[in-house]
DNA sequence: CCAGACGTTGTT
DNA sequence: GTCTGG
DNA sequence: CCAGACGTTGTT
DNA sequence: GTCTGG
């Protein structure tokens, strides 16, 4: 559901926008979850700094660095809804939540059953960085004493706006609303607490536009382009549309 | 998730 | 069609 | 009890 | 570590 983002903001923006220090940090107009790639987080128990962890979580118990290495490209994303049951996810949850700041997501869109798609960049309107749910984990290396620091981003279901970019599986990820962004790090909450956060955003406030598929191209070698996310129109979508 | 491959042959 | 690599 | 999974997502 | 399936 949320397996490609975005975070062009300067580290400038970054630090100001959260009032946290920022060390280092590259902005990324295009970022694929399968590269595992250190994003910047603010975690609840270090609030004022951002810390740079890997997408792809990790779960403390995982044995060897193999078994880290394929739980990952599954746990990129976490149903909120499932989150406090599931193995991989329950002491994340309970324990470990952080703030993940985007400036925007990507999503394909299909059409006739499966034979077209066309690639969308999604913003949030009233928020031009916004936050993502996330839940993190510490996971050490037990062969070699390598620590890992991974994160997972929660989903809930689609708000009209993503029901029509996803038709199929109606999810999107949890996007906080900014007022209440700094609550998602209390130690105190509840599981019921928790669960509410976990609402679709308000899709009156959130925007989508196709882009052109050199998202996806493989002879591009560097994606890391303000273009990438550009509006790109697709004359006969008018057409499918219908 | 999407794009691209999709096979074999000797190794400790 | 289905798996792998990114 | 032991062994094996532990996950998400477009498939229709 | 903990749960599920056999």
């Amino acid at each position: 559901m949320c397996y490609h983002k975005q975070d062009k903001a300067l580290m400038s923006e970054l630090a100001e926008r959260y009032k946290a220090a920022l060390r280092e940090y590259i902005p990324y107009y295009y970022e694929n979850g399968f590269d595992h790639k250190p994003s910047p987080v603010i975690t609840g128990d270090r609030p004022q700094e951002f810390q740079l962890f890997n997408w792809g979580l990790v779960p403390w118990w995982t044995k060897t660095r193999t078994e880290a290495d394929q739980i990952r490209v599954k746990t990129l994303n976490c149903i909120s809804e499932e989150a406090f049951d599931k193995p991989s996810f329950r002491d994340a949850i309970r324990e470990r939540r952080c703030l993940i700041p985007c400036t925007g997501y990507y999503e394909w869109r299909w059409f006739q059953g499966g034979k077209v798609k066309y690639p969308y960049f999604i913003q949030v309107t009233d928020e031009p960085i916004f936050s993502l749910a996330g839940i993190w984990s510490e996971w050490t290396d037990r062969a070699t004493g390598e620590t890992r620091h991974t994160y997972s981003v929660l989903t809930t279901r689609a708000n009209a706006v993503m029901e029509k970019i996803h038709n199929s599986k109606k999810r999107m990820p949890v996007i906080l609303p900014r007022s209440i962004e700094r609550d998602w790090l209390n130690p105190a909450l509840t599981r019921e607490d928790v669960l509410a956060f976990c609402e679709p955003y308000d899709a009156q406030h959130m925007q989508a536009h196709t882009i052109s598929k050199m998202i996806t191209d493989r002879s591009v070698g560097d994606k890391n382009l303000e273009q990438i996310a550009k509006p790109f129109d697709y004359p006969e979508l008018a057409l499918l549309d219908a």
